[in-house]
DNA sequence: CGAGTTTGACCGGCGC
DNA sequence: GCGCCGGTCAAACTCG
């Protein structure tokens, strides 16, 4: 009964940042064509137009969604209020099962374990493509964030990513950019499917973990969660400067990485080409936005990152030339 | 040979 | 207190 948390995900995820994002993508683009663009071709104006007409499709399909989970949210909303008119003029009914369980979840316990399956329950039951972040960051709009423990609020942020792999791909990997190395494996009890505990190797200190296990619906379907934050910059940042031309292609067009990553993120992992489990992009990375404006003030103003960059970009520039 | 993976053992939290 | 279960450790193993 406890739709609150992926509704109100879902909606932090569909409502800003595409916008944003557009926006930034936009821009990006067009600043492109003037440092750019003498040397472009016609086709290639001809492409980043197509591109142009891509994001306004996508931008209004994302408002259409939009407006679909704004709908959903007043239904629940009135459901539940009706629900709780309900149980206040019959207070008698509320000792069944059924509610057993409703009042374990909604007055929930800070036992860890119970709070886990009840997330796991919640997404299980959610649509598998949307990027769930089972954390603090998502306001929930009624009382329920309130009642969860509080040590889940204000413990490691906790994130969890949905991958469609293909039907032969039986590896629990989820390629997101930063280096992880295994440290277990174990079959749990709610799910057949193997769950490996990946600890970031990128930075010795990294407290950051991450757990992949393949979903209990859908097998193709990978569910990564992420706990901790990065204290360290993402990999591709720091590989920007050995030319990777769609590192610098994504990073440069996020000069604020806050409000454009988790879209592209999103995107990437709702679009039927994720039959492609190689996108690089770090599908985690933005639930820390401090961490990531830290990052991001840093690396801009560190003068020999920039010019690795322009250097990368111009270079690449030249190269397409 | 070193780095990464596998896998059984162990530990601690939780429910009964 | 005991058993279950998820998470972690670490020795053995694999691979480049």
């Amino acid at each position: 009964m406890d739709y609150s948390s992926w509704i109100n995900t879902s909606l932090d995820l569909n409502i800003n940042p595409p916008r944003v994002h557009e926006e930034v993508l936009k821009k990006e683009i067009e600043s492109n064509f003037f440092s750019l663009g003498m040397r472009m071709s016609s086709t290639k104006e001809e492409s980043t137009s197509a591109l142009v007409e891509e994001l306004k499709r996508v931008s209004a399909e994302n408002k259409k969604l939009t407006e679909m989970l704004t709908e959903m949210c007043e239904n629940y909303n009135t459901l539940r209020s009706n629900w709780m008119d309900y149980m206040r003029k019959n207070p008698d009914n509320s000792n069944n099962n059924n509610n057993k369980d409703k009042d374990q979840q909604l007055n929930s316990s800070s036992k860890k374990r119970k709070s886990e399956s009840s997330n796991n329950n919640n997404n299980n039951n959610s649509n598998p493509m949307v990027i769930n972040n089972g954390n603090s960051e998502s306001s929930s709009t009624d009382e329920e964030s309130c009642k969860k423990p509080r040590e889940e609020t204000i413990k490691a942020k906790i994130s969890r990513v949905y991958v469609r792999t293909e039907g032969s791909d039986t590896s629990l990997i989820v390629k997101d950019g930063y280096q992880w190395r295994k440290y277990g494996q174990k079959v749990t009890r709610d799910n057949p499917s193997p769950r490996a505990y990946f600890k970031c190797s990128f930075a010795p200190s990294c407290p950051v973990k991450k757990k992949v296990q393949r979903s209990v619906e859908d097998q193709s379907i990978l569910v990564a969660t992420y706990e901790g934050e990065h204290n360290h910059p993402h990999p591709s940042q720091m590989e920007t400067t050995s030319g990777s031309s769609r590192c610098v292609t994504l990073n440069s067009a996020c000069p604020t990485p806050i409000s454009s990553a988790p879209t592209v993120t999103l995107d990437l992992t709702k679009s039927k080409s994720t039959n492609q489990p190689k996108n690089n992009v770090n599908p985690k990375i933005f639930s820390s936005e401090s961490l990531v404006e830290q990052m991001a003030n840093s690396l801009t103003k560190d003068p020999s990152f920039r010019a690795a960059l322009v250097a990368a970009i111009s270079g690449r520039a030249l190269h397409k030339n």
